[in-house]
DNA sequence: AAATCCGACAACCGCATCGGA
DNA sequence: TTCCGATGCGGTTGTCGGATT
């Protein structure tokens, strides 16, 4: 990038080097007094030409300057605090369509800024994917994302909703923790770090339109047995969302990954397709490299979540706003003489103070 | 209580794109 | 068609405050 840096740009740079000095710019945070200077003059004169704003207004910063803090900060409606979950969602599954477009994912969530929302990813969704040791653009971490995190956004947004309505809210307890031998994480970890995913750029939805719904098997057994060459089958199988947001957008999926055929035949050619494939999961043999599985819980999850054909799903059910979600039921593959360090997933990174032990019970 | 660390976010920087002259 | 100023966008850095040691 800098390297690239062209004639026209180098003189562009020398002459706002030279405004620097000339004119001895201010840099830095804002004060009062500039805010009220900029907002003053905005109201006189509306927004735009924020040049001459500079120039005229009495200002001491560029142009640019003085543009990004109106629309980062001091634009009227520009809506401050945590972000809700469903706003979460929302970023969440736009940037797993469009990726780093920032701006074009804050158009979808009103009163909330590029700058924001890049930030957002960057110290909240970015660290997750570091603590896992993944990269936060790889297919796993993504359907991780998917398998994990979104459910339980939308969970809380569901949760929230139904308190506002009824002041009633029936909620099944979350998932069981999963238990995962290290060396699958290893294999999942080695061979998915390295899978950026290619993103459709196009508007179309990219989101793959083979999966399918895979319902729930109720049954306990479902949940509760699994057998050893299952545990270790790498199925990612999720369940599909969909739901349109409160500004009409949508349907945004939250989809499902379903390798079963449902007669136990595993079809990975899809998620070959998706990056998602055998090959990309391959849970290669146990070694000493510790992968850190304290921090691989979200594959975990994904992992434990898929294995022996357990399905996690969310069931959002209309009319009394009522939220079902019946977790995974897998217990996952761990071996009978492993018995995992407590694994953490940091839920208050979801807005939710609490923290979760995994491994070691919440 | 002081020092250090770390997360969150505001602000800056360089480049790309747009639109008018 | 070309030039150039204005604006937009995404990556990166700086700063501050709270948490931890």
């Amino acid at each position: 990038m800098e390297g690239a840096m062209t004639t026209r740009s180098k003189h562009r740079r020398h002459e706002e080097d030279q405004e620097m000095t000339m004119v001895e710019l201010r840099r830095g945070p804002w004060t009062l007094e500039e805010d009220n200077l900029l907002m003053n003059y905005i109201a006189c004169h509306g927004e735009g030409r924020w040049n001459l704003l500079a120039r005229c207004s009495g200002l001491k910063r560029t142009g640019k300057s003085c543009r990004l803090r109106w629309l980062n900060y001091l634009k009227p409606d520009i809506k401050r605090g945590n972000l809700a979950p469903e706003e979460q969602l929302l970023i969440l599954e736009l940037h797993s369509k469009w990726g780093n477009r920032w701006s074009r994912i804050a158009q979808h969530l009103p009163g909330r800024t590029d700058n924001e929302i890049k930030n957002y990813w960057r110290t909240r969704v970015q660290k997750q994917a570091r603590q896992l040791r993944v990269d936060a653009n790889s297919a796993v971490f993504r359907d991780a994302v998917r398998c994990y995190w979104m459910p339980r956004l939308l969970e809380k947004t569901m949760a929230a909703a139904a308190a506002s309505t009824s002041g009633e809210v029936l909620l099944p307890p979350l998932p069981p923790p999963p238990q995962l031998h290290p060396s699958r994480v290893a294999g999942l970890l080695a061979s998915s770090s390295s899978s950026p995913v290619q993103r459709d750029t196009s508007d179309s939805d990219y989101l793959p339109q083979r999966y399918h719904h895979h319902p729930v098997d109720p049954s306990p057994s479902a949940s509760s047995t699994v057998s050893s060459s299952a545990a270790l089958a790498p199925v990612p199988c999720f369940s599909e969302l969909s739901w349109v947001d409160q500004y009409g957008y949508g349907p945004y999926y939250s989809y499902g990954a379903n390798l079963d055929d449902g007669a136990g035949v595993f079809d990975d050619s899809a998620a070959l397709e998706e990056g998602l494939g055998l090959d990309a999961l391959d849970l290669g043999p146990a070694d000493d490299s510790d992968v850190a599985h304290s921090d691989a819980t979200l594959l975990d999850y994904l992992n434990s979540a898929c294995a022996g054909g357990g399905t996690m799903m969310m069931a959002v059910t209309g009319g009394g706003g009522g939220v079902q979600s019946s977790g995974c039921g897998a217990t996952g593959g761990a071996d009978a003489d492993y018995r995992p360090s407590p694994c953490t997933w940091r839920t208050d990174e979801l807005g939710d103070p609490r923290q979760h032990q995994w491994g070691g019970g919440i």
